[in-house]
DNA sequence: TGTACATCAGTGAACGCGCGTTCACTGATGTAC
DNA sequence: TGTACATCAGTGAACGCGCGTTCACTGATGTAC
């Protein structure tokens, strides 16, 4: 068990103070996010997480300098885990070369519910209602970014591949109608802001939209609107996406 | 100010008791929410409530059996506030004669969004993440299911005034494609169950799915996720409703 | 109209609980010579 | 290789706080005769 043999690359040449203390790190953070489901964000406590790990709650504070830095660490890995999923679907798991846009859209979506399904409590940590009194510190905000960059990449990729749909092709589903003035400028500056030189307003306006559709649908499913009538939401869930992507634009 | 002149007729014929009664109970239930909006749902306190009051934490239990009692009478209040708005909405505001379905579900999404702008709290009560450790009890469901009510009774009488669109008109945005046999039938088996004997479940599945981006989008702008993008996010919005009404079928 | 009794609102103390965070400490691990 | 010192993880007690809920009580309001 201690043979230098079982010692894993990534511990070697560091002293057992060190690899003790990436473990604990880890566990701490595992042991709260398995407290967030008893008890939400809110509920989250420091003394609980202790008790279980059998240490004394001001042991924690050797690793987290308090109660809402462990919330931090365990925002950002979440976002990570959402954002992971959701690349890795959009650039086709298994190193097979990616298809159209299209049906990459379709797998990030799948990827996202599928995610959020697997661990609803760390979506709502992210998704839900705010957490009174908890401000956001900027290291969450590229993580947090993972997600809507998935999308509009594809929609650069789309664009590059001539795979959008020329404006007015949207048919009665508005896509045909011009964007409001304000509502271009606002798209325009976006995707100046994310050297999306190719991909029109129009497109990145209806992205917009499709991503925020993803994510009512999948809120509406884990905090149990449906209950009762679309349940399980699978079928509903691939409809919308396919109806989604052609709001972006992508044919 | 207590001459017998100054009596509300609700009130006439009520003794001294009942009315300090009904008023107390009102008034602790205002307090309640504007705690919500510091503290969120699991930080409301009785404690806190009755303080702020100028009563003891004990006299509480005489309007509330338990927090959790106050918490549902929120709830409800907030369900019913916003299907409301929604009805009001949808119904056409001032007696006016009601215009074509489209416009209705238009002003329908609108109103909800103002509601929920205007009370944030309220709205992430109901439609953030659920309270851990509340169960919802069976009262709250005929509330919540006001607004969807609204939106079905459009699409039920857009097809009784052959506002729909036939089904395959929705051109590439994917409304043409028919609808998966399970799907179909969760459809048919909503429509039932509501009613909707004159709605294709083409229409019903399109106007659920509108009816969960509106709460996407809502949900977004609400908890800060559109921050440095499309904020304000009135264009935008006006934008998805438009194309969210085609979807579901109306022309 | 007046009196006797019943109802009910609100009080204040208490129970038992959990929380985040600080601090002086012990003892183990790591480092420099 | 061995020793002296520095670093750091974890302990245990404490501070000061707030919470939901119960309970015996006082005193005001309402009702029946």
């Amino acid at each position: 068990m201690t043979s230098p043999d079982a010692v894993p690359a990534a511990s070697r040449g560091r002293t057992a103070r060190e690899r003790a203390r990436t473990e604990l790190t880890r566990e701490i953070k595992e042991e709260a996010r398995r407290q967030l489901a008893d008890a939400g964000a809110n509920g989250l406590s420091l003394r609980a997480v202790a008790r279980e790990l059998g240490m004394v709650s001001s042991a924690l504070y050797r690793y987290y300098p308090s109660r809402d830095d462990l919330l931090t660490a365990l925002i950002i890995d979440a976002y990570d885990a959402i954002g992971d999923a959701a690349e890795r679907a959009a650039a086709g798991l298994d190193g097979t070369e990616p298809g159209p846009a299209r049906d990459r859209w379709a797998a990030a979506c799948h990827a996202i519910r599928d995610w959020a399904r697997a661990h609803p409590h760390e979506y709502a940590l992210i998704y839900g209602s705010p957490v009174p009194g908890y401000r956001a510190p900027e290291a969450t905000v590229g993580p947090a970014s993972r997600v809507p960059l998935v999308f509009t990449g594809l929609l650069a990729s789309a664009a590059a591949d001539g795979e959008l749909a020329p404006p007015g092709a949207g048919g009665p589903a508005g896509r045909a109608e011009p964007l409001e003035p304000g509502l271009a400028a606002q798209a325009a500056r976006l995707a100046a802001a994310l050297g999306l030189r190719d991909v029109p307003a129009a497109a990145l306006t209806g992205g917009v939209i499709a991503w925020t559709q993803l994510f009512g649908m999948i809120s509406f499913e884990l905090f149990g609107q449906f209950v009762g009538s679309f349940e399980p939401a699978d079928a509903l869930f691939a409809r919308a996406v396919g109806q989604l992507a052609a709001l972006a634009g992508l044919r």
